[in-house]
DNA sequence: ACATTACGTTAGCTGTAACTTACCGTAAGT
DNA sequence: ACTTACGGTAAGTTACAGCTAACGTAATGT
């Protein structure tokens, strides 16, 4: 699987979601990004494997803690993945609106 | 569910991605978009409610057919949300890449 | 050396999302 | 009116994602 696909698929869940907003604030270390969330803190080591996998979050030892923080590497897969779609989209979609009153042809 | 996390999940699935990407090659009615996928013609109808709901589609009834297209206002709230996260990433990242050499405060 | 703190990993359970099959309504052609 | 094509919906099954509990490991403090 393609990169920007992991990337899409790992924030398609809600609590890696989760995760992935509050590291917005800054690098935390896993016990910290465990605290307030509905689930235990081995579940957030596997969803930040997840998110590592997918290239949204990168990780560095210090000391006993290990401290994540946001990759944009793995946002920038997602957005050049979006950009895809927004020119042919955004023709097809107007082109379809104003196209209301002439339906005759075909 | 905002409509961002709605979107965000429905992209997570890789059928959906599927059909999604069939899209971009213009509106299409069911038929011809379950043509070549590896599901079912209801599997695809399930997931383009999924992708309605979400904003990412939209649909037109023309005859007997229900021709669907890109929505971009689903892929809006999707390049909105991951916006918040760009600026503020890009500089964690940059200041952790460039503190390497100092480690001895705290 | 021992205890403690912080994490990752594994095994096993469970809810649910995705799928198929079957069915029904609707629009259009003959 | 009958038929055919198109597609949404319901019901039922199943594979897997996400969770917890338990364990192992490494680093730090005393």
């Amino acid at each position: 699987m393609a990169n920007q696909y992991r990337a899409l698929a790992a924030l398609g869940d809600n609590t890696r979601r989760g995760i992935f907003e509050k590291l917005r604030a800054g690098p935390q270390p896993v016990s910290e990004l465990a605290r307030g969330l509905p689930v235990s803190r081995p579940a957030v080591s596997q969803h930040l494997k997840v998110l590592k996998d997918a290239g949204l979050v990168a990780d560095r030892v210090e000391g006993t803690r290990r401290v994540y923080q946001i990759d944009p590497r793995g946002l920038g897969a997602i957005r050049a993945w979006l950009d895809q779609f927004w020119t042919a989209s955004l023709e097809n979609y107007r082109a379809a609106v104003e196209s209301d009153s002439r339906e005759n042809d075909e």
